[in-house]
RNA sequence: CGCGGGGUGGAGCAGCCAGGUAGCUCGUCGGGCUCAUAACCCGAAGGUCGCAGGUUCGAAUCCUGCCCCCGCAA
């Protein structure tokens, strides 16, 4: 059984290496979206798939569009496709290209969180589940018939790293187990139920208005990457992790409620409190909220700007 | 030439604009208080002020070049 395996980010990485354990030369070559300009200086920088598949030894394929490149991928001669965040839609005459059809590796529980950045949604949201699907790709997004599933509980303590990391590797051991069934012709797909798609998360700035809960999930649903963000005395703070604190005093939300290096950075939300433990400064580095209390000048009292909206 | 912030004892910062004794909040170590403590009091150690030149009697501070880190935007 020819695999070809089409990823990209980070969190494709495992599931590269556990086919590849599994499978070994037939593996035959791995898909990966272009190397794309990174950072201040725009340097051309592969992604982490392409930089595992080079370490394991394994042919890369780069394709602007992949649908423009049906002829090239046919002549690879695969019997089927593993897809895990590849980033391009595919078209059916892709999916033709593969005997044993394409799957698709998602992390979350279909019909939930279709589409893009279904961890950090279903973070955001405080769900206190998730998992990740492996279903045969169609035309739809996301949408088609399920092979298996695995789930997780969310923790209060969960951020998009953390969950992340815990979903690919969740999502490598399903693909192999799903493979294994495919091998085998035993399949039984379920049909997906009604569902929603999301969207692609974007870098946020915190309301202090909402609830503590809904304060607390955003940041840890942004964190690392885009991002939730305030900014307190013009300077802008990117928020790392956060959790919900008990809160008694009535103040404004947005107001800093405590400052000191042994009580953390906390913020009176609309409902309740947040204690930011980890954030980063604009132009420095991450940083404990210890470290970040102990030289700046924030006091008790003084209230995080209002977003700009 | 995309915009911008920054490199000062182990950490986070101030000092720079108006050159002249190395500062603050912590941490560490020692001592004290306490039934006890992450609390409090006293004391100590620890710094080539990113690197290289230049100006000056004197440079963390002013000038020039270089290296490195980071936020935004792509």
């Amino acid at each position: 059984m020819k695999i070809i395996f089409a990823g990209t980010p980070m969190f494709a990485v495992p599931s590269l290496q556990s086919i590849y354990e599994a499978y070994g030369s037939d593996l035959i070559a791995v898909i990966t979206q272009p190397d794309k300009p990174q950072g201040r200086k725009g340097i051309l920088t592969p992604s982490p798939v392409k930089e595992e598949a080079e370490r394991l030894g394994l042919p890369v394929l780069q394709f602007a569009r992949i649908r423009d490149c049906v002829s090239a991928l046919s002549e690879y001669g695969a019997d089927l496709m593993v897809t895990c965040a590849y980033g391009q839609i595919l078209t059916q005459e892709v999916l033709n290209t593969f005997p044993m059809g394409v799957w698709n590796i998602h992390a979350s529980l279909l019909p939930a969180y279709r589409g893009a950045a279904p961890i950090a949604r279903a973070l955001i949201d405080g769900c206190t589940e998730t998992g990740v699907t492996v279903m045969k790709t169609e035309l739809g997004l996301d949408t088609g018939d399920m092979l298996l599933s695995d789930k997780t509980p969310i923790y209060d303590s969960d951020t998009l790293g953390t969950l992340g990391e815990r979903l690919s590797r969740l999502g490598a051991e399903l693909i192999v187990k799903a493979l294994g069934l495919i091998g085998q012709g035993e399949l039984s797909l379920k049909k997906q139920g009604e569902g929603f798609t999301c969207k692609k998360v974007q870098r946020t700035e915190v309301d202090f208005t909402g609830t503590a809960r809904e304060v607390s999930c955003l940041i840890r649903g942004l964190s690392p990457a885009p991002f939730a963000y305030a900014s307190i005395g013009g300077l802008v703070l990117n928020f790392w992790y956060a959790e919900e604190v008990p809160c008694d005093t009535d103040v404004p939300a947005g107001t800093v409620i405590d400052a000191s290096p042994k009580g953390g950075l906390t913020v009176k939300c609309g409902t309740g409190a947040v204690r930011i433990d980890e954030l980063q400064p604009a132009g420095g580095r991450r940083m404990t909220a210890r470290d970040f209390l102990n030289g700046r000048k924030i006091k008790e009292g003084q209230c995080f700007d209002k977003p700009v909206l």
